[in-house]
DNA sequence: CCGCATCCCCAAGGATACTG
DNA sequence: CAGTATCCTTGGGGATGCGG
């Protein structure tokens, strides 16, 4: 079992670019690319905001982060836990007590998601309106 | 084959909340959770952003930005337009030539990600400087 | 030129059960 | 409690080929 996790895209680099044709502005195409990957891999997926959510509201042990996410499995809970600390979102906390018990907390980097999370949700908000209600 | 084109997560919205635990402030989880995802499908997968802007780089026709975005395939290109124009992104323009050619436009509307995308690039730059360069 | 149809593969993730 | 292990399903997307 091989450290699989935080593979902070390394290879697609080469891939992902487009071809920009007539002498392409300064905003080079895939230094928009590259990073706006790197932010989603981070974010996307269907479990990550739920737990982000959990955890900021105060939900630290394992069982009870479960518990507060409908649907969820362990295996998945735990693997999507790793993802987040190994990004540095999340903090885990071991106390020897007996049992072990764990702690997850949100590190005070995770804050810096903040405003990509409000973009995205407002931008939501109104492209919701604007497909359906229209 | 019935429309299968820009669901705007429908039913999700039930099943992806998180129970806040106690009394929960203002900011209600799923009213964050599902703007986000609907925002995340339009923009998240492999091929829109590049496709987005190759787009905005000029290139209107269908071969034009297959040849541009190394390693599309047909299918997938002709599949993510109809996508990216179910949400307004993009305008698909048939002219009456011999064969009928075809072109591919930003809608103004899509100036209106600029914002999103701009969020998740800065935050996708300095998260690789801290994850790697650390 | 602009796509759609078909076949195929594989990894994400559900279900279920089990350990320290 | 805090996860792992195993099995199995599913659909996204690559490869290829054809039709308007």
């Amino acid at each position: 079992m091989q450290m699989k996790t935080a593979e902070i895209t390394e290879e697609v680099a080469e891939e992902l670019t487009v071809d920009c044709g007539q002498g392409s502005s300064h905003t080079d195409c895939h230094k928009v690319i590259i990073p706006v990957r790197d932010a989603l891999d981070v974010i996307s997926g269907k479990w990550k905001l739920p737990i982000i959510i959990a955890v900021s509201r105060g939900h630290k042990r394992f069982r009870d982060i479960e518990r507060s996410i409908p649907k969820i499995t362990s295996k998945v809970l735990s693997k999507e836990l790793k993802d987040l600390e190994a990004h540095k979102l999340v903090k885990r906390t071991v106390y020897d007590t007996q049992p072990v018990s764990v702690e997850y907390t949100l590190t005070s980097y995770a804050a810096t998601l903040d405003s990509v999370i409000l973009a995205l949700q407002r931008w939501g908000i109104q492209h919701r309106k604007k497909i359906i209600g229209k």
